[in-house]
DNA sequence: TCATTTTTGAGGTACGCACATCAAAACGGC
DNA sequence: GCCGTTTTGATGTGCGTACCTCAAAAATGA
């Protein structure tokens, strides 16, 4: 005998097939002694529905759509590649991906969007956004219309119920301090902490983490305030030296955001390159030749595959009204080095 | 338009559903030119199965069988928690997991096992074993009689086309040597390396690699030869102290496999507890505790749910005569820090 | 050209479920 | 016990595919 099907609950609970598709799908008209008769059966037989074969009766193919910025950061190119990736493959489970770039600069642009999509039935949407009260409301309105919203990489507390998927930028911070602080060795116990702006959430977040990290355990190594370059080489150049000359020389430069080739120049035209300690965040095909090259030491990780595959995943399962499976949708901070970069992107 | 289906594929392709029928599941009775047109249709149409309507018709549910050792170790252990909990998920995909213990001491059992699997109409097999000729024949004849293999954990080459699902151990030993250099700093510059055995692939492996980057890239510390400790405290209390005693202090401890609570022990009995670097290997309630306790600094890991989860997916896809999507297949190698701990378990 | 074989078409049933309809039964109030 | 309401049963259709049978058509060989 395979897996129990409604038909089997139907005998064992003593009632019609009509009344078991009633219960199970939470249709009016079933007297509560009968729901519980069904559901001791469904618990006793221990019935799971086949949401495959669901689905396929239901003929409904969840339509969902994916929001990034067009920014021109290799991370957020790369988390489109996998998600395009996941997209192709969820099209054999009944699912169609629209992914969508907004215009960075125009968060109006993107509630606009986001209206757009609530007004033309689609039945989730994930996102990478800045937390602004314009884009908060948005995110409300789409809550409020039973629309479940995911936010990507970037956490977006009260915005109505939406599901984050992406690593405790905290906790980043935090491990990029005890690498740095390891790493350095016997270096020049001073650090350099660079950032194209800090607006962006999880990049205050990493700071904060990789202070409390330096200041309770590494003592004796004293970190600068974050250098803002606005992705400007000519700006980093400028505020580096400035604050080489300053404050004198560094062991050690966390890079908070992007920016990895324009460091990589600069501290090329500064005679630095491979003598003191890099630590960046996200993996791209940047970040990974720094590696190979061994002037990047460390890169604080988040698997773009694992966050394009859990956000399909989550959408699917707030579609179908059905339960996240939280220990699989955690995804893991990841610490690359030269020794464990992935084979191939 | 939703996705294409068969019959969309029929008209397009100007010829009767079964004729789709029979090209699509490689039936015979097809000329050259017909099968042409419809594989012709399946391309210009982008056609993809739909394999949840497909498995729902064949009626299969697909059958699996895995194997694992009967060692009291906290990694199989956990091991089996994820591959159980994996299999939960994947009945409601029409596939049925019996998860099986074999006696490590008895491989002719595991032979014989592997046997009446073969006769009992299983779909396929996922096993973590050693390497001997004895498993590598019985290994073969599963896959001559068409039963997928997959090796998990530890790899198995040459044994019939096993796919492997697990860490390159080679890339682990590197990365366990590049941390334990670094994190050295300015302690004495030896090194010990602690197993419980050396029988295992994959302990042999990691040690290859370690002691490749530590020739490579710190050829000032000293890598004292592998001490083994056959899983008992005692000996391990013993030849910690023979080895101290003949070759003076270490700054780090290299635990190849398992054994972390006995070397908890044995450190704290020495005094040196918290004093030196100490690098392992697998995440587990051991290693997770002595992480936070603070005297275990790092630990390389392969996410066990990463694990189970594509041992299904493999599986599966060879069970549906399926291609494997190898990047998401592939396993990444994992450093864990006390900052990078998962929040649970 | 005819007989034979190969290839194709048409149609049905089944898988497990969703959803709709209509009639029958049970229930409730008076 | 009557009536109206609520609850339940019976039955049908469809989702996209697999797999089966039988007949018709086309290709092949002599």
């Amino acid at each position: 005998m395979g897996r129990p099907t409604v038909t089997d609950i139907a005998r064992e609970a003593g009632v019609s097939l009509a009344t078991v598709d009633r219960v199970l799908n939470a249709r009016p008209g079933v007297r509560a002694k009968t729901i519980a008769a069904v559901q001791e059966a469904v618990a006793r037989l221990g019935y799971v529905r086949d949401m495959a074969a669901a689905n396929l009766a239901r003929g409904r193919s969840t339509r969902v759509a994916i929001l990034l910025p067009d920014t021109e950061s290799q991370f957020i190119q790369t988390l489109e590649d996998a998600l395009a990736q996941a997209a192709a493959l969820a099209s054999s489970a009944r699912m169609q991906v629209d992914l969508l770039r907004y215009p960075a600069a125009d968060l109006h642009r993107l509630t606009a969007m986001l209206a757009d999509l609530a007004a033309g039935g689609i039945s989730g949407v994930a996102l990478m956004a800045p937390e602004t009260p314009l884009v908060r409301d948005a995110l409300r309105a789409l809550h409020a219309a039973g629309i479940p919203v995911v936010a990507m990489v970037s956490a977006l507390p009260n915005c109505g119920a939406a599901h984050y998927v992406g690593i405790d930028s905290h906790a980043a911070g935090r491990t990029a301090g005890v690498l740095m602080g390891r790493f350095l060795g016997g270096r020049t116990p001073r650090v350099m902490v660079i950032a194209q702006s800090m607006l962006l959430r999880d990049s205050i977040e990493r700071r904060r983490g990789f202070d409390a990290v330096m200041l309770a355990d590494f003592p004796g190594v004293t970190v600068g305030q974050t250098l803002e370059t606005h992705g400007v080489t000519q700006t980093l150049h400028q505020v580096m030296r400035e604050s080489l000359r300053s404050d004198g020389p560094v062991g050690g430069i966390y890079l908070l955001g992007s920016g990895h080739r324009a460091l990589a120049q600069v501290l090329s035209e500064l005679g630095l390159l491979g003598q003191v300690v890099v630590i960046g965040h996200e993996l791209t095909p940047h970040t990974i030749s720094a590696l190979r090259a061994g002037w990047l030491d460390a890169v604080i990780a988040q698997n773009v595959g694992h966050v394009a595959r859990s956000t399909l995943r989550v959408l699917q399962a707030k579609a179908d009204h059905q339960p996240i499976n939280e220990s699989q949708e955690r995804l893991r901070l990841e610490i690359i080095l030269r020794e464990n970069l992935p084979q191939a992107l």
